[in-house]
RNA sequence: GGGCCUAUAGCUCAGUUGGUUAGAGCGCACGCCUGAUAAGCGUGAGGUCGGUAGUUCAAGCCUACCUAGGCCCA
């Protein structure tokens, strides 16, 4: 007779096959169906909050792998919140407004643009966003991430809007902003203002020209060996079409300069580079006829090179003696340095640029010169007059417009600002970061760093999508209007009206019945016409969002982005809120890396590194994406690579085949009836428990620390080391063998139906869908709808037993142990199986006592047919190198194979009956 | 060029306040099993801790510099 069909072999319909591309996409639905997230909301409802708020990725474009590992991450957190024993609250947003989808719409509309107001244009950006908004919503809930994704918050809903200009009115009525001139970055081809997360840096070429600056005050009256001759400054620039702006040049207090004669006249340039520059003019013969440091020269004053102007010389300490002269142009309304220094000196912020980076009608020889153009123009003008030393085109490091790839220009124009200093911003900024907690700490230092040494904020853009700067100037004087009243009612008409309202009517009809100018008591006024920088728009989420919804609260708890927030998101908030309300809108920020490849490099087109993640949900599921996200340490950068993504699919087998096999165990296991009390269970189920309270213990921690990476190590070793090459295999005989109901079977599934239920929990955070997929099978009633509505395990004190554990750390060394003695035999040619093994062993002592204490245990958890204690182990002999003295020995095991047990046995053949197996089995049979 | 960060076996991660022969899992090699089977089990070989120089009785863990990489800025 065949006794397979006498065991208890495992049954199940959970596939080994995971197919997870194919099977997500149903869980998808049923969870839309049920309505998870409420379903979740409801269970949670009444415990302590927890609130992660959303950073608003950008409405454009599909998701990116850096984008998916910043939901995936911020998922984990609610959902861990959540099981964890909080109400986890994740209310989605997105970043609607901005250039570059101005730039996108521009681009789609082509000539089509010009023939539209500048409502119509707006409007189709509206549309633009929320196309991508729908895209990138998709995208996410295919990720497997719960949120409010029906209601989430939008830059551009029309009572977002309302709050960016409320709170741009706060800051206003409070003093924090002021107009001025400053030298900002500026695109030419797209005619604004860019901020400093606007501006790319590119290698770009550029000529870099050595001029000659005459001096005209007397500095021989300072230093006499000069008399008579006839010097000059000799400069060095990359960007020659600043130079009609030049007034003054800088050179450093401490360096020594070196008035060097040849040709007939006199240098100076710095002394260090005094070869390296005669090299470069192409002098061979010259002498160095005085030496002087750099603070000598300040106050003299040289002739501009083609222009009839002064240019100063002032001391700097930002030149260098890298390249160049030692002598540095400078022109203040062309450079933040030449800026600063420039106030110190007193000089005139002078930038005869317009907006589309032509000169000005004033400036003489280039009036209307595109200034790149300008360059050749510049040149040859030296050229003519004689004070271009040398030119050579280089390759270097320059600033280009982030959406259209141009170089970009600095130009001094008009613009908005908050201060950092006239409310004493930056002072609070900073304390309020140290009440922050920062994961990791350093994020603390990074932020703080750029916060004590950033510029104030330039908040005005020129362009259209955006919220308008709600401010009016008199028609008659000139003067600002920018009332409380006037703010309010325009946040009035916005919220009614969405910002649209500032483009489609006139100044007239946005501002309250009977407005009259303050000082001239005029009633004609015109409108601002910048808008507002997108990073302010995210920058009032915290009051948009927070304090809008009636669930949510401000402070929140946490900020989770990638570390380049620290100079974004994090720090654009934490000024908007500092300034208007005193504090940090956040309690803690959680920062990760980048994703790089396997390389550790950054993913870029032009190398072709970019891993899509459609391509990894299409071919893997988007349940690999996110154990990956799981198992990486992501407070440095993460890599990805095709063998990362091998390993993870074969870490997710043995989790899913672990599960599966329980499951399969667990096909005539009913918990409420069938389960075995702690106390009477088996000791190796018992062992099996307490090692899964470390586990629970372990995890719990590590989602509280936010170290998902531990999660996944903890129960994938779990899995792995105790479980299937340990507990799992070795139970297999008890639990096929043994009578169906016999109570060492169903202690072997209560302890087996508990690790899986805590598991299953413990990984739903991460494996939103498999976990899923097993709870659906796991055998219990009256079980929630969805795993996600669950909680974690707890740590059940009845589970641990420190002394069992003491006793079976002996006992699997000794598995060990007679492991390789059974592998030596087995190269030998003396068994197979291990249960073709008898086993004898050697041993004093207490390890002695041990082990006759436990010969069954230890037949059983080695797997073998028998095993004797004795003075002589005959057979393959193996010493032990762990327990000292101990010997081993294994020959082929005596008796008869059973058929139905597979274990060697004398009892076999003695049934005539049964003349194939063994008693213990015919026992079981009955 | 500056600020912050990272660098441990092929891969992903551990390595407590510096202290014995640097750990794990996977992968790999070899073998077993065929009652978890496009599964399961065992054994084994792989790092001197990015590099250099220091501090120390003692350094993967401290210091300096360098290299590579990342983010941010210039």
């Amino acid at each position: 007779m065949d006794y397979k069909d006498t065991l208890n072999l495992p049954k199940t319909d959970f596939p080994m096959k995971a197919n997870l591309s194919k099977r997500e996409p149903e869980f998808l639905k049923k969870w839309e169906e049920m309505n998870i997230y409420r379903a979740i909301r409801n269970v949670s409802k009444g415990r302590k909050t927890y609130i992660l708020h959303d950073g608003p990725p950008y409405a454009n474009g599909h998701i990116h792998l850096g984008t998916a590992l910043n939901k995936i991450i911020k998922d984990l957190v609610i959902k861990s919140k959540n099981m964890g024993g909080f109400d986890s609250i994740y209310v989605p947003g997105w970043d609607c407004h901005g250039l570059p989808i101005e730039h996108q719409v521009d681009k789609e509309l082509g000539d089509k643009k010009y023939d539209l107001s500048q409502v119509e244009k707006r409007r189709y950006c509206r549309k633009y966003a929320e196309q991508f908004v729908d895209i990138q919503r998709s995208e996410f809930k295919r990720l497997g991430v719960f949120g409010e994704w029906d209601n989430p918050y939008l830059t551009m809903s029309y009572e977002y809007e309302a709050i960016t200009i409320e709170e741009f009115a706060k800051l206003m009525l409070n003093g924090d902003i002021y107009k001025g001139k400053k030298p900002v970055y500026w695109c030419a081809t797209c005619k604004t203002a860019l901020a400093e997360a606007e501006v790319e840096y590119m290698d770009h070429q550029t000529p870099s020209v050595y001029v000659k600056f005459p001096m005209i005050s007397d500095f021989a009256a300072v230093r006499s060996k000069l008399k008579g001759e006839k010097v000059y400054c000799v400069i060095w620039t990359t960007t020659p079409w600043t130079l009609p702006a030049n007034l003054a040049i800088a050179v450093h207090k401490e360096f020594i300069y070196a008035a060097v004669k040849t040709q007939g006249e006199v240098l100076i340039v710095a002394k260090e580079l005094v070869g390296y520059c005669m090299d470069a003019f192409g002098y061979k013969e010259y002498e160095i006829i005085d030496e002087f440091p750099g603070e000598v020269l300040e106050g003299q004053k040289c002739r501009h090179p083609f222009i009839d102007r002064e240019s100063v010389l002032i001391l700097a300490p930002f030149v260098t003696l890298e390249a160049g002269t030692g002598l540095v142009h400078i022109a203040p309304g062309h450079g933040q340095e030449d800026y600063e220094i420039g106030l110190e000196y007193g000089l005139d912020n002078y930038a005869p640029v317009d907006e589309n980076g032509r000169f000005t009608p004033d400036v003489e020889f280039f009036a209307g010169e595109f200034v790149f153009d300008a360059n050749e123009s510049v040149m040859k003008k030296m050229k003519e007059v004689g004070v271009l030393l040398g030119s050579m085109d280089i390759g270097h490091s320059y600033p280009h417009c982030w959406r259209c790839k141009n170089p970009i220009i600095f130009r001094s124009t008009e613009q908005w600002f908050i201060s950092m200093e006239k409310k004493g911003l930056r002072e609070k900024a900073l304390k309020s970061i140290g009440e922050v907690r920062w994961i990791p700490s350093w994020g603390r230092d990074r932020i703080y760093g750029m916060v004590e040494n950033r510029p104030d904020w330039c908040i005005s853009r020129q362009r259209l999508w955006g919220v308008p700067i709600v401010v009016f100037y008199c028609e008659g004087c000139g003067e600002v209007l920018a009332t409380r009243e006037v703010l309010a009612h325009v946040a009035g008409l916005v919220r009614q009206y969405s910002a649209d309202v500032w483009f489609e009517r006139e100044a007239k009809d946005l501002l309250p019945k009977g407005t009259k100018c303050a000082s001239c008591k005029g009633d004609a006024f015109r409108k601002e016409t910048n808008i507002l920088d997108v990073w302010f728009d995210s920058g009032v989420s915290h009051a948009a969002v927070l304090e809008t919804r009636a669930d949510l609260r401000w402070p929140c708890d946490m900020y989770l982005e990638g570390s380049d927030q620290h100079r974004g998101w994090f720090h654009s908030s934490l000024l908007e809120s500092v300034g208007t309300r005193g504090r940090a809108p956040y309690k803690e920020v959680l920062t990760h890396g980048f994703v790089v490849d396997g390389e550790g490099k950054k993913m870029s087109k032009s190398v072709g590194n970019v891993v899509d993640p459609q391509d990894i949900i299409a071919k893997y599921g988007a349940e690999i994406l996110r154990l990956w996200v799981a198992a990486e340490d992501y407070t440095a950068d993460i890599r990805i690579s095709s063998e990362i993504m091998e390993r993870l699919i074969e870490a997710y087998r043995r989790i899913r085949n672990t599960s599966r096999f329980i499951l399969g165990n667990l096909y005539d296991f009913n918990p409420g009836k069938d389960a075995v009390p702690c106390a009477q269970m088996e000791e190796m189920d018992r062992w099996a428990l307490h090692r899964l309270q470390e586990v629970i213990q372990r995890v719990r921690k590590a989602y509280e620390d936010f170290e998902f990476h531990v999660v996944y190590y903890t129960v994938y070793n779990y899995c792995t080391v105790d479980l299937s090459a340990l507990y799992l295999d070795v139970s297999k005989d008890r639990l096929y063998t043994s009578k169906t109901a016999s109570k060492a079977r169903r202690s072997a599934q209560t302890a087996m139906w508990t690790i899986l239920d805590s598991l299953v929990r413990l990984l739903a955070p991460v494996l939103v869908f498999t976990a899923e997929e097993i709870w659906e099978r796991m055998p219990v009633e009256g079980k929630e709808k969805s795993v996600h509505m669950t909680s974690f395990p707890e740590v059940k004190q009845e589970f641990l037993d420190p002394d069992l554990m003491e006793k079976w750390k002996t006992m699997i060394g000794l598995k060990g142990e007679i492991a390789k003695a059974v592998e030596a035999a087995r190269r030998n040619k003396i068994v197979g199986h291990s249960l073709d093994a008898r086993v004898e062993i050697a041993a004093s002592g207490r390890l002695a006592e041990l082990i006759r204490a436990n010969l069954d245990t230890i037949r059983t958890i080695n797997i073998v047919s028998e095993v004797e204690m004795t003075d002589k182990p005959s057979g393959e002999i193996s010493c032990s190198s762990e327990f000292e003295g101990m010997s081993i020995g294994v020959s082929r095991a005596g008796g008869v194979k059973c058929e139905r047990c597979w274990m060697y046995s004398g009892t076999v053949g003695k049934s005539a009956a049964h003349p194939a197996i063994c008693d213990r089995c015919i026992g079981n049979l009955s």
